[in-house]
DNA sequence: ATAATATACTACTAATATAGTAGGAATACT
DNA sequence: AGTATTCCTACTATATTAGTAGTATATTAT
């Protein structure tokens, strides 16, 4: 039940876009470089999430990516649901017909017990609250 | 996000079981119709379910498989650890050096919160809790 | 004993998804 | 014009999953 790194490198580079909202576009380059991730695989990643609506791109010299949106306005359970698919665990799940015992599964009730609880956890993250994080941590480590 | 099938099967295949205790050895034929899995793979999802051991096998004719231990002792986090692996959402969870960031990283906290809530979830139930579910449907749908 | 029935073991294969790589086109700034 | 950047499409290597195939071994029933 891993996740793929489609997901874990998505996550890390819009990140870097919320904590850079001020600073103007951000170039894919710096991004890969900052989090250790190829440059043209990353490329792909930003596609995704560009038209998933969270970032736009400013083409050109100068140019990158900026959040869409506030940070506070974008839902970590969104930006996984772009990348890495719905949170589904079963097909069942999302398409009740997929299978004719699904009314009366038991199974099925578990995997969705689980799917619940991770959506839970996703939904009650933005990208700021992230943000928020790192920063408090910075300044936790000045202290010592 | 998906789950293999190698889990789905197994799980269902165990809970046959569970559902089945008192009724003497299981076999995979049976299983594999009931469930409609191919014979030949559930075969070696038992294997796995055995060396585990959370079932055991009886060879030969009037053989097949029985639960090695009673089902309200088998948690489904242990089946499900044993099917698909530990629920470790990403590798560094597992293995902190796998990663030099690891110590201050925020998307890795993150994904710890995820797979708490996976375990906390799978690690409340155990088989029989599940058999119950399905006999009180059962019961139920005999009022209708 | 022998035949029938079941698991045990090992190896192979097909299909799919993931994680990239490669090359050039389009766009915008200087 | 030249440079820097995103945009687009296609290819490739690797791993994993899901399943198939064939034979060996153990146990029961006749």
């Amino acid at each position: 039940m891993k996740l793929s790194t489609r997901t874990r490198y998505g996550v890390r580079a819009i990140l870097e876009l919320a904590g850079n909202q001020d600073k103007g576009p951000m170039q894919i380059k710096t991004i890969a470089h900052r989090q250790d991730i190829s440059v043209k695989y990353l490329e792909q990643l930003m596609t995704i999430l560009k038209s998933a609506g969270f970032i736009r791109s400013v083409r050109g010299a100068k140019g990158g990516y900026i959040l869409a949106k506030p940070a506070n306005q974008i839902k970590l359970s969104d930006v996984f649901n772009a990348l890495e698919g719905p949170v589904t665990t079963v097909e069942c799940l999302e398409n009740e017909s997929s299978c004719k015992r699904a009314a009366d599964c038991v199974t099925r009730q578990v995997w969705a017990e689980v799917q619940r609880a991770i959506e839970s956890v996703l939904q009650s993250m933005t990208l700021q609250d992230l943000v928020d994080r790192t920063k408090d941590k910075k300044a936790l480590s000045y202290q010592i």
